[in-house]
RNA sequence: GCCCUCGUGGUGAAAUGGUAGACACAAAGGACUUAAAAUCCUUGCCCGCAAGGGAGUGCCAGUUCGAGUCUGGCCGAGGGCACCA
């Protein structure tokens, strides 16, 4: 009969939420706390992987605020991107339209979860008001040299028509396109974030509340490597050729060089035939990246020789190898067989050399050696480098070079500048323009923003804005010569690269943001979001952010995520039937359980038709349940698994605190009594429990701890406590509720403490004096293993616990007949008698 | 191949070196009901009517009075990177 509403509640409250504001001020007194999830796509409608970082993330907002912390907690659009383009085509709407759309459903929806966003700060980033400061930092970039263009090979997506980054290939296909990438010689934008390498490895130490994994994966992406780079001279030419190794111990084994196939020593070779034939053959390996890697070694012999640095009168072959890359350490390398397991796979095939130089435990063989050689050990047949181990060979060595002039220590960095461009339309248009003369040249401030024409042909392939009729056609507003428009867009990884730092001031109309309002609200204190995020977007913003310093000197900041969060999946079973086609959730309802085949969980997705919709959950269930059961399961931070009887009993536990809460309100008066003490104290416990929990982010074992509480206050109800003690304690709990289910607890507290409950929201204190406890539970052990359990009051003694303890008849059971060699006895825990 | 993480009931999971399985789901049994729904109670495994006992946190060792937790080795699963010289 006491049944709660969960839809007239969900309404009740949302409406009372958005009438009643938080008063958006930047009070001194308080600590501010900038609470950010990442931003989503507007793909259409939200999934359950919004919902869980959403809900994640208004937790903590709302416990934080109610902390009294002054919570930044906003909410944007990521809207620039391909799909607009692809659903214009299908739907003929113009990807504005489709967008804006897109965007009014999905805030609708996400409002309908309850979440503490203020929607005030909303922005979006492909509104001009947004792009429009984009491409001012662009030009700030350009400017301080942090923008270049470079004529590169690129990864061609032949599906999409675009380029993607190195990171946007995944085994070789394009990441939304999944078509095999094709190589192609294009002219580029770049930011030059390789000038960061080194510092963006470095400061990753200091982010202490980052995931040690995200660190990691970031550590690796960057790929630090320090070596030296050596000079080679061409017999005959007497040119040099510079290679790059890590390891220059090794040198005296080296019996061979060798060049990427891009590499500008094969300029003279471009002509003959054989060349070209290698050539090709090298980039027909695969396209797998695991292909790649496991592909055939193949060399082409220039016929040139190098002379040997350090062995007088050696001269020793260069080769063409399809492994060498151009575009790391300089496109060259020696080759030193016994401890480099491709050198020694290429030596093998081309029957060269192989000088061991480093011996392992065993003496090393040239003609027994199976393998290279890659461990340490000490050196050998390297004349002033004997007997050294490998590290003080690297330094001696390199110490030779440099006093010879013939080479330099150095640090290679795998990261390579960031690829920018695209050739789409539904981006930021990049504010540079061709002269005549050649020149490129930015657009003048004033002439900001660049916006993107309304009627564009989206049908053809290609580059629409190329495409377009009068579009590029522009002036130099200096010199007023006729001047053609960049028609490449921006990369959207720039569009989310800074759209934190907007946030903080995301009206402001004439620049990119208020270095006030920046300096007080950044870094945001815990950003949350996807580990698919842990490379690109992570370091892309860490970028922005320097770069940002950079050019405005006023700016502290470096790191722009103070703490980071990356929560796990939400995953659902899969189905096929027999055909071995995907079945939907709502579809096995209508088939035969036997003709069924349930597949393993996996994260929700369209093409194995194993999604539930947000929505008609919340439709069902309210937005309460909904969040609950998010949290319930599993650490955030690991994958959940979607069950229909998990919601349903998040939507069992919403009626039974509504019916304890309706309990309290009828409960007739009771005496005081000791009851009243235990019952505080334990109370108290569970707070303090859940605090710490949140803190920690444990939110599942913190709604455990809701449980538990729940529980006991539905069982104290007859317990002698007064009714005005009882009443407080459930408002505390009630309260300690609301991050996790705001409209149940709004509408509970609303019966609790009448109309003005609102203002008076504040996280519940936690009574030290109640924490210490008068009597604990002691574990009793013989030999280590438990044989009872004996409650005593607080700090007994260990002779008095051992008596009381000695009382019981199951331990002295365990004792007889066996002498006891001592106690064990820790104060308040446990006593553990050893015998013989 | 290299690097990282994780292995606990039928399931998701708890557990500052000190009571393993909190909390929740499922299943089975029971209570209430004419019946069903809803609700509530009981149940990890083996022996036992019970009290209690035995085994038990992937496997094998070690450290410790005491190990899910620490150390070493192995096995398995997942993830990241991948010709980076």
């Amino acid at each position: 009969m006491n049944k709660v509403d969960v839809k007239e509640i969900d309404k009740r409250w949302q409406d009372f939420w958005s009438k009643n504001k938080k008063s958006f001020k930047n009070s001194k007194k308080k600590e501010k706390f900038y609470c950010l999830e990442m931003f989503p796509y507007p793909s259409g409608k939200i999934h359950m992987g919004h919902v869980r970082n959403y809900t994640i993330g208004d937790v903590l907002a709302r416990y934080k605020s109610m902390n009294g912390f002054d919570v930044l907690h906003p909410m944007g659009w990521d809207s620039f991107g391909m799909p607009a383009e692809n659903a214009a085509r299908e739907n003929k709407l113009s990807p504005k339209d489709w967008t804006k759309k897109n965007i009014a459903t999905m805030k609708r929806q996400l409002q309908s979860l309850g979440l503490s966003i203020d929607w005030d700060l909303e922005i979006s980033t492909c509104d001009e008001e947004y792009y429009k400061h984009q491409q001012e930092l662009f030009i700030d970039f350009y400017n301080k040299g942090l923008v270049s263009r470079k004529e590169t090979y690129v990864n061609w997506d032949p599906v999409d028509e675009t380029v993607l980054a190195n990171e946007q290939v995944i085994n070789g296909r394009g990441w939304r396109s999944n078509a095999i990438v094709e190589r192609k010689k294009l002219s580029q934008w770049f930011f030059n974030i390789s000038k960061f390498s080194n510092e963006l490895l470095e400061d990753l130490e200091g982010l202490k509340e980052w995931p040690e994994k995200v660190k990691l994966m970031q550590k690796n992406w960057i790929g630090k490597s320090i070596g030296c780079e050596i000079d080679f001279v061409i017999e005959g030419n007497e040119k040099k050729l510079k290679i790059f190794t890590t390891r220059p111990d090794t040198i005296f084994g080296a019996t061979f060089l060798a060049v990427s196939v891009d590499h500008p020593l094969c300029k003279n070779l471009e002509k003959k035939e054989s060349f070209i034939e290698f050539k090709k053959k090298s980039s027909q390996v695969g396209t797998t990246e695991e292909a790649i890697a496991n592909a055939e070694k193949i060399g082409f012999d220039t016929g040139l020789k190098a002379r040997h640095p350090f062995i007088k009168n050696k001269k020793i072959p260069i080769f063409v190898a399809n492994f060498i890359l151009m575009d790391y350490g300089t496109g060259a390398i020696f080759g030193c067989p016994a401890h480099d397991q491709r050198d020694f796979d290429f030596a093998k095939k081309y029957k060269l050399e192989i000088i061991p130089v480093v011996n392992s435990e065993k003496k090393l063989e040239s003609n027994k050696m199976k393998e290279a050689y890659t461990g340490s050990g000490k050196m050998t047949n390297s004349e002033f480098l004997n007997n050294l181990n490998v590290e003080a060979a690297k330094e001696k060595i390199i110490e030779k070079i440099e006093a010879k002039k013939i080479g330099n220590k150095k640090t290679s960095f795998r990261l390579k500048d960031w690829g920018i461009s695209r050739q789409r339309y539904w981006g930021c248009p990049i504010p540079m323009i061709y002269l005549k003369d050649g020149s490129v040249v930015p657009v003048e401030k004033s002439e900001l923003p660049i916006t993107l024409p309304e009627n564009v042909d989206l049908n053809s392939k290609g580059n629409p804005l190329e495409n377009h009729p009068t579009w590029k056609k522009t002036k130099h507003k200096k010199t007023g010569q006729s001047a053609t428009r960049e028609t490449d867009t921006l990369d959207t990884f720039v569009d989310s690269s800074w759209y934190f730092i907007r946030f903080c001031s995301p009206k402001l109309k004439d620049r990119p943001f208020d270095e006030k309002a920046l300096s007080y609200w950044m870094p945001v204190d815990q950003y949350i979001g996807g580990i698919e995020h842990a490379i690109l977007h992570l370091l892309y913003s860490r970028f922005f952010m320097r770069a940002i310093k950079l050019n405005d000197k006023k700016i502290k900041i470096k790191e722009p995520f103070k703490g980071l969060f990356t929560q796990g999946m939400v995953c659902h079973e899969t189905y096929k039937n027999q055909n071995g086609d995907w079945v939907s959730p709502e579809e096995i309802k209508k088939i035969d359980k036997s003709k069924l085949i349930i597949g393993a969980p996996e994260a929700m997705s369209k093409s194995k038709k194993n999604v539930i919709d947000p929505q008609s959950m919340i439709n069902i269930y309210g937005a309460d349940a909904i969040r609950w059961f998010m949290l319930s399961d599993s650490p955030p931070d690991r994958d959940i698994q979607w069950s229909n009887e998990g919601v349903a009993a998040a939507n069992k536990f919403v009626q039974r605190v509504w019916l304890l809460n309706s309990k309290i309100l009828e409960r007739k008066e009771k005496e005081s009594s000791k009851d009243e003490k235990n019952f505080l104290i334990k109370i108290n416990k569970y707070l303090f429990k859940i605090t710490n929990l949140i803190e920690k982010f444990q939110l599942n074992v913190a709604i455990a701890s809701i449980y538990e509480a729940i529980r006991f206050l539905e069982e104290s109800l007859e317990k002698n406590i007064k009714n005005q003690c009882f009443l407080n304690t459930q408002i505390k709990i009630i309260t300690a509720l609301m991050p996790f289910m705001p409209h149940l607890s709004c509408e509970c507290l609303l019966r609790l403490e009448g109309k003005d409950f609102y203002s008076k929201i504040k996280w519940p204190s936690i009574e030290n004096s109640l924490l210490i406890e008068e009597e604990v539970t002691i574990v009793i052990q013989v030999n280590g293993k438990k044989r009872g359990l004996i409650l005593m009051k607080k700090d007994t003694n260990e002779d008095e616990v051992i008596r009381e303890s000695r009382k019981i008849q199951n331990i002295e059971k365990n004792l007889k007949d066996k002498k006891i060699v001592k106690n064990i006895f820790v104060k308040n825990k446990i006593i553990n008698f050893i015998t013989t």
